[in-house]
RNA sequence: GGCGGAGUAGCUCAGUCGGUUAGAGCAGCGGAAUCAUAAUCCGCGUGUCGGGGGUUCGAGUCCCUCCUCCGCUACCA
């Protein structure tokens, strides 16, 4: 049976519609589902919300909704956003399912079992806004004698009896964790900062509120609910039917990756890995956090107006479009910037003019000078293995690049054996050889049958709806398709044998135009 | 304040253990071609590699220092 493979987004905080960072981490977590399932891993790939806290039940208050009324519909835009932009998740966890309570307060119990958890009292600055205490010396003068937190909301004196988590017994295994696990923080920026931290010294954990009731109850102990993230982090467990021993769980857990917003590396690689240890529960193997997007280098936020609503993007440029761009546009890890004009100017160059021209001219001449037909045992030239060599070690390398997570990187790869192709066109000039030696020219256009069929297939993680339509052009059937297929030198022959003829082939990365409101 | 990262062609960035004339894509200019989505192909870069100093036969690549930007973290009062 294949490998399993485990892969998490963060689950979102539904407290406002998605935004684009919300899709870009999808999007990046869709790439390295379908990429590992083409390389024939057993992919189980697990997104969803998180709808607890005051700030959630607050804002029902407001509305004059409950706060499950409010989580429902907040919920499903988050569903609806990863199903427009064909994110391929098994499973859609939310916090405030049934099965959630009892897979937090199962961790809670091991935690709790483990001798980690002991209730004590908490008294700071507490910031409703920011769900956060703050000491003493963090806060800043507001109007008169106003304190304000660093983030300027308001504070107030709060003494809470709270469950704490006996964090600080775990810094030394979290330090040998780091040491013997260089890649559970990823990328190296941010494993070095959270190594830097916990050296420093890690304090007990706040891990229960009675502030509020919009949460998951800790057992056996009435007016508490779960500090956020031991309910949050716990989602991972939740969707594999933790705590049952359920085949999910054996199958799956440990998680192969977490990829989430560097905003939460803590979260991920301090508190829920001792966590873990504490429940007695394999660790992940890899946290990655990566960088946010900037709209024209700039941070993304309300007052200066430039929020987009990455639907409209996806409806604007295309799905495919906006996956591809993401992708190829932003070293993965680092932070990105985004603009209509990048988006469009990316994607005609390398998906339009390039890859998808290669393929409409090649398709088109095998229809018109071939009438569509196949044919697999002509001669091959030495230019001809030149080029099906490079494409194939341009796929190569791609996949190489991918499997580190080097998208930006691999791409650049994939195009390489594009360029090759576009100037192997030129060079041979099928038609040219039309009048001077047509079995020449049905020769050079099978070659480019092959390369364009390879290429469209190592690409398809990235930009799955228009490779399909691509390839149902090509007579490639669904089920071949993933990258075991490029090993396959006889599918050619087959699809000749098959009788299978080509169409007049129509585009499937279309030019796009550029706006001419300017603000996207 | 401490720790870490970054500063390379107009733009976005690559540059492995220091070694021949510092690279790619985009943009720009010139040419070729016309199968194709006005797409493609070929050719064209005298860049103070942030400033300064040092080590070395030789530094974008190592050391020191300064400037700018960013991340994490701490703190004064």
């Amino acid at each position: 049976m294949a490998d399993p493979f485990y892969i998490t987004t963060a689950i979102a905080y539904p407290n406002g519609k998605p935004h684009i960072g919300h899709a870009y981490e999808a999007i990046a977590a869709d790439v390295i589902a379908r990429h590992q399932r083409a390389e024939g891993r057993d992919v189980r790939f697990q997104t969803g919300t998180d709808e607890h806290g005051l700030k959630m039940a607050q804002k029902a208050r407001d509305l004059g909704i409950t706060p499950r009324e409010l989580c429902d519909e907040m919920s499903s835009h988050f569903r609806a956003m990863c199903d427009a932009l064909n994110i391929s998740y098994d499973v859609f966890q939310r916090t405030t399912d049934e099965a959630h309570y009892k897979a937090s307060q199962a961790i809670w119990q091991a935690m709790e079992a483990n001798g980690d958890l002991y209730l004590d009292r908490y008294e700071g600055w507490y910031s409703v806004r920011d769900e956060a205490f703050y000491d003493e010396s963090e806060l800043v003068a507001g109007e008169g004698a106003e304190k304000l937190s660093p983030q300027g909301t308001p504070v107030e004196w709060t003494v809470e009896e709270s469950w704490f988590f006996r964090l600080s017994a775990y810094q030394e295994p979290l330090l040998a964790l780091y040491n013997s696990q260089p890649d559970f923080i990823s990328p190296d920026s941010r494993r070095n900062e959270v190594v830097k931290f916990v050296e420093g010294g890690l304090r007990d954990l706040s891990v229960s509120r009675t502030s509020f009731d919009w949460g998951v109850p800790v057992p056996g102990s009435p007016g508490h609910v779960m500090y956020v993230w031991v309910d949050a982090l716990t989602n991972y467990l939740t969707g594999l039917g933790y705590p049952e021993k359920t085949p999910e769980m054996e199958r799956w857990w440990p998680a192969d990756i977490h990829l989430i917003g560097k905003d939460i590396v803590r979260f991920h690689t301090v508190y829920w890995p001792a966590f873990l240890m504490s429940a007695k529960l394999p660790l992940p193997k890899q946290v990655f956090g990566h960088g946010f997007l900037l709209h024209r280098g700039e941070k993304m936020s309300k007052s200066l107006g430039n929020v987009v609503d990455p639907l409209e993007l996806a409806e604007r440029f295309g799905v495919d479009s906006l996956r591809y761009f993401l992708m190829r546009e932003v070293s993965f890890g680092n932070d990105g910037s985004y603009s209509a004009e990048a988006i469009v100017t990316r994607c005609n160059a390398e998906l339009a003019n390039s890859f998808g021209n290669l393929a409409q001219r090649s398709l088109s001449m095998i229809f018109k000078n071939m009438g569509g037909v196949l044919k697999a045992d002509l001669p091959l030239s030495e230019a001809d293995d030149a080029l099906l060599a490079t494409v194939a070690e341009s796929i190569a390398a791609m996949r190489e690049a991918f499997s580190t997570l080097d998208f930006s990187e691999g791409l650049d790869a994939w195009m390489r054996g594009v360029f090759a192709c576009n100037a192997y066109v030129d060079e041979q000039a099928p038609w040219a050889l039309r009048k001077t030696d047509p079995e020449r020219m049905e020769a050079v256009l099978m070659v480019l049958l092959r390369v364009v069929r390879d290429l469209a297939i190592a690409l398809r993680p990235v930009v799955p709806t228009a490779i399909d339509r691509l390839l149902d052009q090509m007579g490639i059937a669904a089920d071949v398709r993933d990258f075991t297929a490029l090993e396959n030198k006889g599918w050619l022959a087959d699809l000749a044998a098959a009788g299978f003829t080509l169409e007049q082939p129509s585009g499937v990365f279309p030019r796009l135009e550029l706006p001419a409101d300017e603000n996207a």
